[in-house]
DNA sequence: GTCATAGTCATCGTATACGATTTCGTACTC
DNA sequence: GAGTACGAAATCGTATACGATGACTATGAC
């Protein structure tokens, strides 16, 4: 009972168990640990994580605000949904937060940045050849950071983040190569960094980004259709 | 002592204390009771709700995850910021979404809702005969309502209530009337609504949205700057 | 008068305990 | 054999207690 207390306190001083625990869950959420529909039992986390259940609940419903956690009164917290349906909400309302984004970053967006992004999907075209899809997702994800990290109206940004974490818990159960698609996309990617280069208006490179995204997801519904 | 565990019990019956909590601090914040940089005592809420800390404390964490409150640990939660920048991005934000919604509404607003906003619009009109901005602004929410309320994106349209509640929040002591505006915008719902009639195309409804809400926001800038 | 320091107070952070609710399995009846 | 009712187990919901932390204040030295 003391050394709990000891360690308690010990290890409070890095960062608040609530936020340890908070951590932990989305993590597990997003890289795939706990896939949608698992069941989140407040006093096995707890325990897994060396915790009591109130910072745990408290982390439960956060990650519940941010919609990776579906809560129900007295019966539980599971991962959110694997719903095609929420899949394609989900895709769409992040082909115009990730449009918007992108134009709003355009403006700031320098030859440094723009050749960073270019090497980033020289690599992708690689990736293709040797066919490798994870590496692949991961320098997809790469590159359009590098379109958004100037944007600077945190909200778009936060928003597209969450986006990510989303589709992220989602992907890892449904995720899917789609090996035409990934050509044009490459393709694509280059064409948006040309507009951005030639000093584009922000509707137009707005409407790339979003058709680029939107394409996306297309062929994904395209592949599972068949 | 058994009294109190007695009336809990019974209270329990309608909605979890955790979730009260939430919802009375959101309508206290959202119409202003609580303005921004009102500093959330937990014990305090807790006492003034007739319930313990850890509801409390949950709703507050839920509450920071949408941007409502700003929690920094060990010192407290204060209603989040007033910050004229702040403003400007909430607003940005929000037309986007609002635009996007709009757009993706419009193949789904018959001649119902067109006249029901129709109507409305009209008492918006009269309102400024009258002067009544409290009331104008009002019938400006109901009037965005019709015209989302088809939205088949439950995302989008979690995004645009959130945006509202923010923008509430802190509106409720930067709000200014500006007359010009007004009328100006009193005008353009009934364009969006003509141009809703005519079918157009998605594009042109978001944009035409998204133009309504910035051209209000810059209306607000002009009246602060001066 | 100003700055540093120590001590107190307000407040948060979490563990524990126990009550409330739901779910699931089992036995009983038709 | 199917359906229903009952009961036990699992799990959530919240109060309470106490420790930890940061902010404020008073006191002293310079």
């Amino acid at each position: 009972m003391a050394d709990t207390v000891t360690a308690a306190a010990t290890s409070t001083n890095a960062a608040s168990k609530s936020e340890r625990a908070y951590a932990s869950v989305k993590t597990r959420i997003v890289d795939g640990t706990y896939s949608p529909g698992y069941r989140l039992v407040l006093a096995k986390i707890a325990e897994d994580l060396g915790v009591s259940v109130v910072p745990v609940r408290e982390a439960i419903r956060r990650l519940e605000a941010e919609g990776l956690v579906k809560f129900e009164r007295n019966v539980g917290a599971t991962v959110a949904g694997i719903d095609p349906t929420e899949y394609l909400y989900t895709m769409q309302t992040l082909s115009i937060i990730e449009g918007a984004a992108t134009a709003l970053s355009a403006p700031l967006i320098g030859p440094a940045d723009v050749a960073r992004a270019r090497s980033v999907n020289a690599e992708m075209r690689d990736c293709l050849t040797h066919f490798d899809p994870v590496r692949f997702t991961q320098l997809n994800q790469d590159f359009h950071s590098v379109l958004f990290e100037h944007c600077p109206n945190p909200h778009i940004l936060d928003l597209v983040h969450r986006g990510w974490n989303r589709l992220a818990s989602l992907r890892s159960s449904t995720f899917r190569f789609v090996p035409g698609r990934a050509h044009e996309s490459v393709d694509e990617h280059e064409e948006l960094l040309q507009l951005i280069e030639s000093g584009a208006g922000a509707d137009e490179i707005e409407r790339a980004a979003r058709l680029h995204r939107s394409a996306t997801l297309d062929a994904y519904l395209a592949q599972s259709n068949s």
